[in-house]
DNA sequence: GAAGAAATCATACGTTCGTATGATGTTCCG
DNA sequence: CGGAACATCATACGAACGTATGATTTCTTC
């Protein structure tokens, strides 16, 4: 914007040191009046045409800013056909989720009551069907199976 | 479009007819031609301005709507303000996002060509930053606060 | 050049995890 | 009735993980 300004102020200045010069040279000539008023009809409202495009432009990018930081909204669809095909079960389904809230197996021994054994044979078998060893391992096969959030 | 040319041409016929009055009645005075210019290329420029703002709403819009469209692939900007105010360090990021892509430490040390153990120090590090006391846990806040994809 | 941050690595110890194996109980279905 | 599938739990052991502590090196910054 700052530009903007700076840029039509010195072509403004250039412009009538322009037209000092030329006035002289045209002053004979009949009608030289209208010829000098077209010419700066013109000049200043190309200028203008040009300053109006660029003064919206900015506006512009900003809406586009605006657009691309809205993305953020993913409803998550459990693909159950895919739970089906590799034979998970719920209770073992449930234990994935929950590990994959970065819980422990004590902490979802607890909030299923079931033993941390029971936890750990459900954890063990998902991730046999999943192939995983880890379990952060089995929480990023998950995610990208769409069995998890 | 067509409303713009025909507004543009009628207001400068008027102000050309206006111009031919004022001209005689300030022709006596000095400098007129100056004035003379800089009314029209005020008048001008504002009518520039208004004409270029004119002109490109109807892109603006077009522009817009095809920015509308587009959000669908999300991108992943990470919070860098978020890493730098938890006081992450580079090599600290770098463990996370490679556990959080289900990789053992052992993994992690081949891959960053370290050695496991200065795994271990990285990510022990992170998970007091985070305040997780497990991978899984550090994987999933890493990604709430929008350090990791 | 001292101070600080960052990265590297080691040793050591306790905890958690993953797997194997086996046992028991429930429910559903042919 | 008798498997089949699911869930539950236990014991046991090795592997992986997490933390604490200390040392060294490299770079930047004041």
């Amino acid at each position: 914007m700052r530009r903007h300004i700076l840029l039509y102020g010195a072509l403004a200045g250039l412009l009538i040191t322009a037209m000092q010069l030329v006035q002289y040279r045209w002053l004979v000539v009949d009608h030289s009046i209208e010829i000098y008023g077209a010419l700066v009809a013109a000049l200043f409202a190309t200028l203008g045409i040009w300053l109006g495009t660029g003064l919206t432009r900015s506006q512009q990018s900003k809406v586009i800013v605006r657009e691309v930081v809205a993305p953020e909204s993913t409803h998550f669809t459990r693909d159950d056909s895919k739970v089906e095909s590799l034979g998970i079960t719920p209770r073992e389904l449930q234990s994935l989720e929950l590990i994959a809230e970065g819980l422990s197996n004590r902490q979802i021994a607890e909030r299923v009551f079931v033993s941390e054994n029971t936890v750990k044979t459900h954890s063990s078998r998902v991730f046999g069907k999943l192939g995983a060893q880890r379990r952060t391992q089995a929480v990023q096969l998950g995610k990208s199976m769409r069995l998890i959030p």
